[in-house]
DNA sequence: AATTATTATGGAACCGTTTCCAATTATAAA
DNA sequence: TTTATAATTGGAAACGGTTCCATAATAATT
């Protein structure tokens, strides 16, 4: 491998040259420019990253850190991050990150810190898995983060998070004006803020139009295939009946409509479906799924955008709102009720 | 930050006494050991990585390259590679490579120039996109890597994939079995060995017994939700009808159900539905999907596994056979034939 | 006790860049 | 032409580790 020092010799110029030419800072005579050129060429010459990264502590990576609890983030949202970076050619580094237990106080802190160290300029904390207080504690320490799906207060213009409550709201409101009374409710688990957020806006929403859920209709879920399908059976063989259903994500939306299907109810004739999130299938389910779009990756986007910026002083656009609506398609019926 | 002089000279021993400790290699009398590792706790010390790659040539991490057409590697999947660099302290970085084209016949090569530039020790190509000839080149130059979903004989133990003939014509021939003699196909897109070997294995089990299917029948998809919609939406319309339909993939699969669904056709009594892939939903859809279980991540897991014995030594179990087989659910109809 | 083999230890040299400053050369102004 | 100013250039020092070798301390052998 050609070093800098090959290359400064065959284009007889001074190292300090050959690092203006690849940096592209400083001055560099047209002439000198060439030499240098055509003897990296030459020599096939390629800086060493370490060594770049050793005396300019510029690393060129960003990592990511979450935990499993801040749940599955899809391959389609990681390479929208990459693509994000790879103009300034940064790459991405992803964890496993550790949550706090009572065996470990600073597991959470502990796995960033090694994550740090790996070499990253930036930091994307996902979820919202690490308390505030340790969150404000390494924003101090280390200024270059960015929170994805969560949102503290005193470092808002560093947060990026949905308005999960009105997502609720706007879904609890919608099964309302379609005339629904007897609602049933596949919830998520409740581990995140996001969830309990979505959950009290979904229940907010029926409470100001005096409608409550029977506690026979309420499951509590996980978010999996496999809950929804469970729940969707019990449900079904509960009383009171109910004519929708109210799902904390599309993938326990799906699989209740399976499960409901399979047990010979029609949808959405005899009971109406709502998810929570739009994914790629939900258009082809049938019914289609009718469902709250939540555009996690266009959060993700500015996210990194504004990360991009804290790091390497790029400026770019930023957006800190990410318009949640409700897509209408086939599986909510609406009632006639004069 | 603390360096390692700044621990040596808190625990009063030289650098070389430092170096030691962190890397746990060289002998170091316990004494010391106690003062050096008081000393670095003391500090905080965290040693550089980037010093210690620039001086010891290893990087601590591998890179997996793969481009679009390779698909779209599940998120699930990378977790389990990842999880499996882990104990090594090894992380992964990811990048979309380019594939060669017309203007840019070393595109492929470039982008994994890149990649190994940005510090690898090993390497994980993903997918059939790279020549063999180049392949070979590279291995030649940086034996350091690991084929995923792709092989090549003259490095076969570097080579990790299905034997996707025999599982389409597993398919094809329990669909024989099954009693199916109008069978109708909704195919991948063919850009991959893989999708084709598939597509040959189906076809001549489907020869084999005397059976072919009819042009009309064939709908060429692309492993979207949407074409296995619009798929059977086209075959529904056409002449003759049949009884059973293959599909590429459980995606396609999926939404093939749905549309055939909305057109009034029951599931299995009226067209058996076979998927490939068996993802995580497909117990869970209506009816349960019978499909063909293709363990990528076993296979991913093995292929790391190499990888890391080549790059760091270790010696772990690895396996170059992943038993595809037919998982059984409720989407095919047996039909009886005396 | 003297000799030999083994284990521990310190630190210079090196890895391949960037950074900075002093020195040189070119350009503009007087 | 001379002087002031700006553009260009070379290379020592620094970044923070690992490696290697000479040397010191200890243990084993005779």
């Amino acid at each position: 491998m050609a070093t800098i020092r090959d290359v400064a010799k065959l284009a007889g110029v001074g190292i300090g040259t050959v690092s203006r030419v690849i940096s592209g800072k400083g001055s560099v005579s047209k002439k000198t420019l060439n030499k240098v050129s055509d003897a990296m060429s030459a020599l096939k010459f390629i800086p060493n990253t370490s060594a770049q990264s050793l005396s300019s502590k510029r690393y060129n990576t960003i990592g990511l850190w979450g935990t499993k609890s801040s749940g599955e983030m899809s391959r389609a949202t990681l390479t929208k991050i990459e693509r994000e970076l790879q103009p300034f050619g940064v790459s991405l580094i992803t964890t496993d990150g550790e949550r706090n237990s009572a065996n470990h106080p600073n597991a959470s802190r502990l796995s960033i810190d090694n994550l740090i160290n790996k070499g990253c300029d930036g930091l994307i904390i996902w979820g919202a898995d690490l308390p505030e207080f340790d969150i404000l504690q390494l924003e101090k320490e280390y200024p270059n983060i960015v929170l994805l799906n969560n949102k503290v207060d005193a470092i808002s213009d560093k947060s990026f998070s949905f308005n999960h409550y009105q997502a609720g709201y706007i879904a609890g409101q919608y099964l309302v004006d379609s005339g629904h009374r007897e609602i049933a409710y596949i919830s998520g688990w409740f581990d995140t803020t996001d969830a309990n957020e979505r959950h009290n806006g979904f229940l907010d929403a029926l409470k100001d139009n005096n409608i409550s859920i029977h506690k026979n209709l309420i499951y509590r879920g996980d978010y999996t295939f496999k809950k929804g399908f469970e729940g969707a059976n019990y449900l079904f063989n509960q009383e009171p009946s109910f004519t929708a259903l109210f799902c904390a994500n599309d993938q326990s939306a799906m699989s209740a409509i399976s499960a409901l299907s399979s047990n010979g109810v029609k949808i959405p004739d005899e009971v109406s479906v709502l998810g929570y999130d739009n994914m790629n299938i939900s258009s082809y389910t049938n019914p289609p799924l009718t469902t709250i779009d939540v555009p996690v990756q266009k959060m993700a986007i500015s996210a990194v955008r504004k990360l991009i910026n804290l790091s390497y002083g790029a400026a770019l656009e930023i957006d800190y709102d990410f318009g949640i609506k409700l897509i209408e398609r086939k599986s909510v019926l609406k009632l006639n009720r004069d």
